[in-house]
DNA sequence: GTAGATGCAAATTGTTTGCAAGAGA
DNA sequence: TCTCTTGCAAACAATTTGCATCTAC
C-alpha cells in the first residue's frame, strides 16, 4: 500500500496520519509472525528510535478497534497481533509461543451453527489449535539422553 | 464425582489430595461460566475462607498441566478456565467478557486439514467466535437516546 | 487554532516466586 | 519422616493512564 492510500485509509478511520502510525502499520503488514507489542516496538525503533512503547500499545489498540489489525487469541501470555486481513486460523505452540497460520475450508463465518446467530453479533471466528510445533518437538528429542 | 474417585484421580496425576484442591476442583466442575482465577477464589472462600489466591493460581496451573482443566483462549484479559472435559467451542463477548459454549459438527480434532499434522503435535482445537452477546446488544439499544 | 497524538513516568492489574511453616502419604 | 503444598509478602511483567508538549489538519 502506498502512502497516499494509507493516508486515505487512516482518514476514513478517523485517524490522523503520523509517522509513528505509518511505521507501526507497515511493520504489521509485513510481519508474518504475529508479533507482540514489544516486538513491534523493537522493529519500529529501527526507523524511529524515539518512539515509545506506550505509543505502540495505543496505536495497536486503535488499529484493533478499527479492524486494521486483529488480536490473536493466545494462551494468556502477552498480546499478539496480526496484520493479515484475510480470515484464517491459528496454530499456537505452547512451548515456544510461535503462532502460525493455516486455512480450513468449512470453518468460516458462514459455517457457524445457527445457535451462534442467536447468541449475538459476531465479529470474527477462527479455529485455534494448540499444541507443540515441530521445531520444539525436534528440540525435545535432541535433549533426550542417548 | 465422589471423593474416593477424586482421590484416585489426583493420585494418578501425582497430586496429593488436599482440601484446597478438592474445593477448587469442585468449583471448576460445577462452573458453567469459565471463571477467572479470582472468581474461583471467591467461590472457594465460601467454604475455605483462609485459602489464598496464589494457591488457586497454583492449583489451576497444575490442573491445566494435567489436563483436568483447560485454559480458555480469551482476548488478552485475565486467564479464564474451563472444567468441562468434553471438546467444545467458545463464544467470547468483547463487551462484558462473558464466555459461552457451543458445539459444531465438522470442527473437531479429526476435521483439521492435513497441514496441521505436519505442523507438530496437537493438544486441542476449538472454534473461537468473538463478538458482542445479546445481553450487551440489548443494553446498548436501551442506552440509545429516544 | 484546535483536537487529537506522543513521550515520559507512574500507576494498575494479573500472575509468579522465595521462603518458612504445615499437612498428606 | 520426608516430600509436596500452602500462605504470606514481595517481586514481576504486561499494559494502561495522567499530564504536559507537540503536531496534523
Amino acid at each position: 500500500m502506498n502512502i497516499e492510500n494509507l493516508k486515505t485509509l487512516f482518514a476514513q478511520s478517523g485517524l490522523k496520519f503520523t509517522n509513528q502510525r505509518y511505521l507501526v502499520y507497515r511493520v504489521m503488514v509485513e510481519a508474518r509472525d504475529h508479533p507482540s507489542a514489544e516486538t513491534v516496538w523493537r522493529r519500529v525503533r529501527g526507523e524511529a528510535p524515539a518512539i515509545s512503547l506506550d505509543t505502540v500499545y495505543r496505536t495497536l489498540a486503535s488499529f484493533e478497534a478499527r479492524g486494521l489489525v486483529i488480536r490473536v487469541p493466545g494462551n494468556g501470555e502477552e498480546g499478539r497481533f496480526d496484520g493479515n486481513p484475510m480470515p484464517h486460523h491459528h496454530l499456537v505452540c505452547l512451548s515456544c509461543g510461535s503462532i502460525d497460520d493455516f486455512t480450513m475450508p468449512g470453518a468460516g463465518l458462514s459455517d457457524l451453527p445457527p445457535a451462534v446467530a442467536s447468541w449475538g453479533r459476531v465479529r470474527d471466528a477462527q479455529v485455534l489449535v494448540r499444541g507443540v510445533c515441530g521445531k520444539c518437538l525436534g528440540l525435545s528429542e535432541n535433549n533426550q539422553p542417548a
